[in-house]
DNA sequence: TGGCAAATGATAAATCTTATTAGTTGGCAT
DNA sequence: ATGCCAACTAATAAGATTTATCATTTGCCA
């Protein structure tokens, strides 16, 4: 059997993971690094990067591939889909059922060999509809 | 009633939709300009990526802000999921029935004014398929 | 055909992510 | 407890992707 390679318990990887699990935000890299700055000032953004990475690799978080220029990060392994704001590019969760069969479906519509599948709605958010109808709050 | 900007039909233009209408794969940028300077040798990655990002703004095509680090192309505009290989990154369409209803249920459980949804499933494509059971191929 | 807004090509700059490297540290074996 | 060493970190550079700038060119309407 291989070995998975020995992963230390860190300072800097702790206070990642546990800065990630505050929030329900989906934060960027670069927003988990302004988060955890506050506790460990002196850390490197290649160090949230690598860790973000390790984490996500190992399935402690989820990375989040979805729309927008960024990769996204949850603490929430949990199986569930995701809403992104086309004003602001918020990413929310989505309380909606997942939907195991489609991974089937697709299976027999394609040759790949399916894994998994991921839904991704497009919305306008609570605070993006107020400023759409009335921009003088922008 | 608001007036589009006019949108001029320019040679580029012209044949960047060309380009990526031939194809059934899903192009970056950069593949895209790849294509088109067989054709326009001296076309300019700008001028490239401008157009698509304004074909894909007027709805002429789509942009697949799909996993991975790059944009993808599609110049098929009708509803449709895709697949994306989780070893090459290579993204194909899936024929499977679009979801009609699941967006009034994702408006229902949020807050948001839903516009509409994307399902990216995740798998291995045949050829990856065959490389991971025969490494010496790779 | 002339005028002009829109578009182009070339280039620079911005943004996001990954790689490199010398020094540091967590955790295991003594 | 202490020393060792692979894993890790911080700092930095580099790579990759995308967007902005701007002088020049071009499509299109009058």
């Amino acid at each position: 059997m291989d070995q998975l390679p020995s992963m230390r318990l860190t300072t800097q990887r702790q206070i990642i993971l546990e800065e990630l699990a505050k929030v329900t935000s989906h934060p960027t890299a670069n927003e988990v690094y302004d988060m955890v700055r506050k506790r460990l000032p002196r850390i490197g953004l290649g160090t949230v990067y690598r860790n973000l990475e390790l984490m996500a690799d190992s399935g402690v978080i989820l990375k989040l591939e979805v729309g927008g220029t960024q990769k996204r990060f949850d603490a929430t392994v949990y199986p569930h889909y995701h809403i992104r704001c086309s004003q602001c590019g918020k990413v929310d969760d989505i309380n909606i059922p997942v939907q195991p069969n489609i991974n089937d479906a697709a299976a027999v519509a394609s040759s790949y060999e399916v894994i998994g599948h991921h839904i991704e709605f497009t919305g306008v958010c609570s605070d993006c509809q107020l400023h759409l109808k009335d921009p003088s709050l922008n």
